[in-house]
DNA sequence: AGGTGTTTCAAACCTACGTTTGAAAATCAT
DNA sequence: ATGATTTTCAAACGTAGGTTTGAAACACCT
């Protein structure tokens, strides 16, 4: 087994310490030191920090989000009315299911997923959403077709409702987890919690509309 | 009518400042010369910069947290059942009559509770559990008494399911209502989507429980 | 008014960072 | 093998940031 190649050395590093401290926390010279390349590798394979950032998650995405474009493609042809919780569970199985390179992958993912929202990294939410924005909009099509008779300003909330609860536990579930086990004897792990997230949304996606609108 | 105090002054600019960049992403010097005052006086009157942003929010949340705490003393004592939604809206009517200095102050704060979560600020989820903790362990176990019958397990996450609901839309309000009246003629305000959340958790929370297990 | 403590101020300090450079080393093609 | 190209490397550059300093300005008390 040869020695993985710089760029990938990168990327490993890269991965893991962006999802631990944050983009702007994380210096090029904790990235290269553990990557154990030169310091300048980073701005000779790319550039500049912005467009290392964009390479980590486009290394990821790149595969994941085609696999939910074609999933989607291939349930959009059968056209068979799907109900709220197959509609959810085909973005988990689709996250579970997704290879991962280590066994806590996953979790590291998912830490990024969420940071990527949260921090004021205006480049890389431009380029999250010129790149992937048009399958996370059929997904969310997909999922306001399994909601009838729900009114679109319910329906347009309640997306980031469901949104702002997956991202937000998955990307602080190590530390929850930990709580989880200590606390309540709760033996969970990512998946799990993926799982328990099913029912809770398709219940708030099923509830009642807030205000008695006539769903015109 | 005086000019605010320098410590004022700071705060007041702190706060807008962090809530739009982030604590890392804004300097002291963007701090201090929007306040008006010398850079210097930072570190006169706070100390640090991590003094800094726990002040922000201490200026904030004593006050809230401390009404909270009461109003949670009174209802314990007058031990009435409470239904979920009245638990949540118990939260939210506090959160809307906490007198703001300014009109979007609320906006601001949601703001920066979500930094407070995303951004790997240590210092400040201890400052934050060490002073506010116990008042928001009294309001969760409200909230899982008026779930009877779900596990602690389900009951425990989906806890962190509607923090993640609440502070990611919350945090995200300003560029989320823009989005909603553009795309969607949408016409709410933060207020409404408060309101929307409500019907939305309580049927989240009062979903089957996710494993059949046997709450013991 | 004079003395004391507090607050402001400009300047400097020092560290950490992203990026650049130019030469050395390695790789590859012919 | 040799020349060209790509990759690595140590060093330096320039900047921006948090913090410190010491003197000046101010406020307060008697």
């Amino acid at each position: 087994m040869s020695r993985p190649s710089t760029v990938e050395r990168i990327l490993d590093s890269a991965e893991i310490l962006f999802a631990e401290h944050g983009f702007a926390e994380t210096s090029l010279r904790a990235i290269t030191s553990d990557a154990k390349v030169n310091l300048a590798a980073v701005n000779y394979h790319f550039g500049s920090k912005k467009e290392l950032i964009q390479a980590v998650f486009g290394r990821f995405l790149d595969p994941f989000m085609a696999g939910l474009d074609q999933s989607l493609e291939d349930l959009l042809n059968n056209n068979k009315k799907m109900g709220v919780e197959e509609v959810l569970e085909l973005l988990v199985n689709h996250i579970l299911t997704s290879k991962p390179r280590q066994p806590n992958d996953i979790a590291i993912f998912m830490k990024l997923m969420g940071l990527a929202y949260t921090q004021n990294q205006g480049h890389l939410k431009r380029f999250l959403t010129e790149s992937y924005g048009a399958t996370l909009d059929r997904y969310f099509e997909m999922l306001y077709g399994s909601c009838p008779g729900l009114p679109v300003s319910d329906m347009f909330w309640r997306s980031y409702f469901i949104l702002g609860s997956a991202i937000f536990s998955m990307s602080g579930s190590e530390a929850l987890l930990a709580i989880a086990k200590r606390d309540h004897g709760i033996d969970d792990d990512i998946e799990a919690i993926m799982r328990r997230m099913i029912p809770f949304m398709a219940a708030g996606l099923r509830a009642h509309a807030t205000y008695d609108e006539d769903p015109s």
